[in-house]
DNA sequence: TATTGTTATACTCTATAACTATA
DNA sequence: TATAGTTATAGAGTATAACAATA
């Protein structure tokens, strides 16, 4: 365990680091948002899933998540395909388009941190992806139910925390009508 | 220097600490957004400064800068002192009040750090800060023309960079009237 | 004429709640 | 009755632009 003061620097630097993600934004084309380039990517990496595995992935609420893929549907990036296992479902796939931007998008965030990061060796790179990581890890990247399904899609994930400590809220899914 | 790959998951996890950054957002009390926090944790840091002194550390424009002091100040948690050295200026200035309030924000952002990270290590934790730290730094903590005044008035600041590479665009500042 | 700070406006991201269509 | 996904609405953060006061 660490002490106070460690604590409240990393919580000053986790605030610093918008500064770092607001770069990255900036550099990205003017009809890709974050949120949808964040939908690309995970599908990229991960490959094919559900509305919900993908909320579960970014960590926001299913809302959000509808939101990001429609533009990016919108756009013609990506197909929401019929699940044949459950009608309700739709299954996210990423078109021969979507492949095209997520390549630009790639691109252009390489060439940046490339740049910036120009006298960063290889190992050291490696040492904050894993810290940063294992930090996601920390704070529930398994939550609620659906925790169980982590590791059955994504194979060569993380190496997730999924045994973790207990979390009270459910984050991909909104309270639902509960008329008292 | 790294490889392609590594950044591009570099990449993802900065994305991904959006959630953690969401996590700690949600315990603030309601009338403190995290806005007004960075602010008063800016503060009890490095102390008394110019408004434009903070929106370079923030890394952002003064205009939101100025909202979120703005914010604070009417609820009485830091003053804005006038500068004896130039008119325009405004020196804020942590209020007992803010005082209060930024040690509430410490001990609640502390509590939550200290449950999620409890099987840390004191050193994993200082290694977090510290790759962050340079993470910030080589994305020009230092730009612009106020570079300068980086290492005046912080003077335990973090070590930056300053000699780094060139930043196109300057930060806490808007383009002006220039009306071609 | 340039700079400090403020304000107005617009856009993105997010969560909450209500709704649909399935299960 | 519960779940998957959508949509409407509201709140916060940010950037741009225009403005006021001072340098």
């Amino acid at each position: 365990m660490a002490g106070q003061a460690q604590y409240e620097e990393l919580a000053r630097q986790l605030s610093a680091v918008g500064a770092v993600k607001r770069d990255l934004g900036r550099i990205l084309p003017a009809d890709c948002p974050a949120g949808s380039a964040a939908v690309l990517a995970t599908l990229g990496r991960h490959g094919d899933m559900r509305m919900s595995k993908l909320a579960e992935i970014l960590a926001v609420d299913m809302s959000v998540t509808s939101r990001h893929v429609a533009h990016a549907a919108s756009r013609g990036w990506i197909d929401r395909l019929p699940d044949p296992a459950d009608k309700r479902s739709r299954i996210l796939h990423l078109t021969p388009a979507g492949l095209d931007r997520l390549g630009d998008l790639s691109r252009r965030t390489t060439r940046l941190l490339a740049e910036r990061l120009s006298d960063w060796s290889d190992d050291e790179v490696g040492q904050l992806i894993h810290l940063m990581t294992r930090l996601r890890d920390s704070f529930g990247d398994c939550r609620s139910q659906t925790a169980r399904a982590c590791a059955t899609t994504a194979g060569a994930e993380t190496g997730s925390a999924c045994a973790a400590a207990p979390v009270a809220e459910e984050t991909t899914r909104t309270p639902a009508d509960i008329r008292k």
